[in-house]
DNA sequence: CAATCATTTCAAATAAAAATGAAACTTTAG
DNA sequence: CTAAAGTTTCATTTTTATTTGAAATGATTG
């Protein structure tokens, strides 16, 4: 249905694509960090759009369920990705990407990767522990390999402040 | 075979012991890089034992079907995280692991991280192209978001081969 | 306060990922 | 060559993750 009152300008068009092939970018970059799509494509939608959008914005853009978008706006809300923006005489609320990554990073750094780092070196303890128990012929093998480990461990937790500070924009 | 011995020597218990948290290491570790259970149970198996072990010693000690196991050694061969060793007067294929871990970092960012970032380059450049095109009314701020995600990728592929250096072992 | 609009919650549906195991295939031994 | 051992493949099942949408909750307005 093409309406010829209803002039389509083509610089709305070229935003348009702007805009899917950014959705597209960040939908693989949240899915690298193991988050799904739903909210990859949340937040490439209001990387790119000017104006704040509301939840009813997103569901429409992204035909998207409405339990997604609510979903998806709290995670991004508790990772401090986006943030809200109150419109007076609007009862909606309007949402605004923050477009410094740091965020995104600090919190999949915090959430996903520092507690395996607790956990990992918790369990480096205790493996040490039980090989002090072994007699010494078994030591050898099983000690080094838990050296490794240890070293492994410590080496993440040391290169993981200088990571964040690389990718800081 | 040392199957015959039933005789529970509390030494096999810790070493048993160690291994389960070993094991338990490595799932967590390789579920960080997105890789299924199964490949994490088989290396940390490999990793804690001195003997090289059979795909039937797989099964049986991670009561894991012969199809994972072939799969997951199948994948640990590629990615070099495991080699084989050939025992004379034996059918079955033998493992080891490897007990450098720059192989699964290696491998990992080869497979998962380098062609995320190509993919991110392509489509930088893409979204610089149709920028180009619109009026410079529109452009400041779409260029300026563009812009941010073309640093944050070329960021992030210079951080890459540093990445690897410091987890070298 | 009741009517309306907006948002959240969550049980159920759907989709995606991983594991299973039997059949097919390959290799070696006799 | 044939039989047995070892391994791989892959259709099916199981498990896990994500999405949906209707009902419950909350918030605002006249």
């Amino acid at each position: 249905m093409n309406s010829k009152n209803k002039v389509k300008d083509p610089k709305d068009k070229i935003i348009q694509e702007i805009t899917a092939e950014g959705i597209d970018f960040f939908v693989r970059f949240m899915q690298m960090m193991g988050m799904p799509r739903s909210i990859g494509e949340i937040y490439g939608l209001l990387y790119f759009s000017e104006e704040p959008l509301s939840m009813e914005n997103v569901t429409q853009s992204l035909g998207m369920s409405v339990g997604s978008a609510s979903q998806g706006l709290k995670s991004l809300r508790n990772m401090k990705a986006i943030r809200t923006s109150y419109k007076i005489g609007e009862r909606k609320d309007y949402f605004i990407a923050e477009s410094e990554f740091r965020h995104l990073f600090s919190t999949f750094i915090r959430d996903e990767i520092v507690p395996h780092l607790e956990s990992a070196k918790d369990r480096t303890e205790k493996m040490s522990e039980l090989s002090d128990k072994l007699p010494s012929e078994n030591k050898e093998f099983l000690k080094q390999r838990i050296g490794k480990l240890n070293r492994l461990q410590k080496a993440a937790t040391k290169v993981l402040p200088t990571l964040s500070t690389l990718l800081r924009f």
